[in-house]
DNA sequence: ATATGCGTTTCACTCAGTGAAAAATTAGCA
DNA sequence: TGCTAATTTTTCACTGAGTGAAACGCATAT
């Protein structure tokens, strides 16, 4: 296993991981919304792997279902990832709960409407409005960025689960229960995220709602904000931590 | 790597796979709908593999976010698979058209309803009615049985697929439409299959329902199999192969 | 105290994985 | 229809990544 060499053997300037397992499941990181459709030519380059390795790899994942082919060499993710997406649905029951909800707050909005997590260092999206937008400035369903990437969404994570990102921004949302983030991640972006909480008080995650710069004025956003917290409150959940020092403690 | 031995190390008369991908998604197939929750000595004695392979492989699966590990040790399916599922589904729209069409089938007849395509060999339950059920007779979403296996979406799957199964029992599909299982996989289940078809013609799979044979008569069965015309038909799909002779063909 | 169950680490052996190269297949083109 | 280029697939000898038995550590019973 030479995997020698100064970094990229693909244009992304990333090594490719060593590990057989690791490999397999890089190959899946391929595929996006984007560009649900590769042929192995495409995978082997992305992944920066040698065709022969990325073929075996794909043949693995394509008996499992992980991955379909198709006769004209095309592979996308197959059915054995419903599956396994069944099963963390049914072990998170807050994706079900909060699918509509944020379905709405994107309507009522007309922004992107998301709802994201924190699993450790990463900052998970669990929930994408469904409406098409341009893709280059939305990150997928499922889709992981590390806190420390920022953005709305980060701050308030942070803040609700003890992640020290920026205590100044933390005690912002602590003290207002929102947060609003101008072209921190993006230049052309704002975005504003809220905590959710359970009916006992117990932080879950935080929805934010992504707009252009360009196309809203600071009340269009307080206006969202207002929807957020009607859409969260019909959900039976809660914008606001539940009493002052119960939440402080983790 | 020795994996010597007669078969069986877990209690399931299955050796487990050699090669590290391979043992890595296997790890996978250890969790379902009943059991979305385990630890490593579950997940070691359920695939047969040992623990220090199993750990390593789960490692590498918690990093890439296709596993969760709690502080108690449990593992259960992340976030990974949700993106996953999320392009499986945009590149086959029919899991969201057919959805709610399921679903509501379900909720009228009173019986399991499901939704099947032929992948291969295999046949793969691609909706599932969200009524809880008895686990132990319906198979997951996502989840894959051999054709072989037969039951009712399979002859139905096979006569419209051109898949050799049971010439008899295709042949009574390509007339009638339908076909309807009794015991034929579970001595008391009852199920019946109807071909679903795209307004072009063009065929994508088998609507199902199931029923305990001692709660129904074959009249609520046919009743059953009206329900799941009326509500395919009002999904803009079809139950009736388009033409006589424009679907021998393939 | 002693035992049992579980997760984790270690380490020497060896076979599964690697990737360059050749072969086969498919697509494009004149 | 041939000829060329592009892509997928197979082959094979080398080797280091993966293996698993055993030891360890840490709980929680007994």
């Amino acid at each position: 296993m030479k995997n020698l060499s100064s970094k990229s053997r693909n244009g992304n300037d990333t090594v490719p991981p060593s590990g057989v397992l690791d490999r397999g499941l890089h190959l899946m990181n391929c595929f996006s919304l984007e560009r649900p459709r590769l042929q192995l030519r495409d995978i082997a380059a992305q992944s920066g792997l040698d065709k022969a390795t990325t073929l075996r790899a794909l043949k693995t994942l394509v008996t499992y279902g992980y991955l379909e082919k198709s006769e004209d060499g095309y592979y996308w993710p197959g059915p054995a990832t419903l599956r396994l997406a069944a099963i963390f649905r049914s072990t998170s029951n807050i994706v079900t709960r909060l699918e509509r909800t944020v379905e709405n707050i994107a309507l009522e909005t007309g922004q992107a409407a998301a709802f994201f997590i924190r699993s450790g260092d990463q900052r998970v999206c669990l929930i994408r409005d469904r409406q098409k937008r341009d893709f280059r400035y939305f990150v997928d369903v499922g889709a992981s960025v590390p806190m420390s990437a920022g953005g709305a969404a980060a701050h308030v994570l942070a803040a609700y689960s003890g992640f020290d990102l920026d205590s100044e921004k933390a005690e912002f949302v602590l003290t207002n229960n929102y947060y609003i983030s101008r072209g921190e991640k993006n230049e052309h972006l704002v975005s504003a995220a809220l905590p959710i909480f359970e009916a006992d008080g117990e932080f879950v995650g935080a929805a934010a709602i992504t707009a252009l710069r360009s196309t809203v004025t600071d009340d269009d956003i307080d206006r969202c904000i207002e929807v957020v917290r009607r859409e969260i409150s019909l959900a039976m959940l809660s914008t606001q931590a539940a009493a002052e020092n119960d939440n402080a403690a983790f």
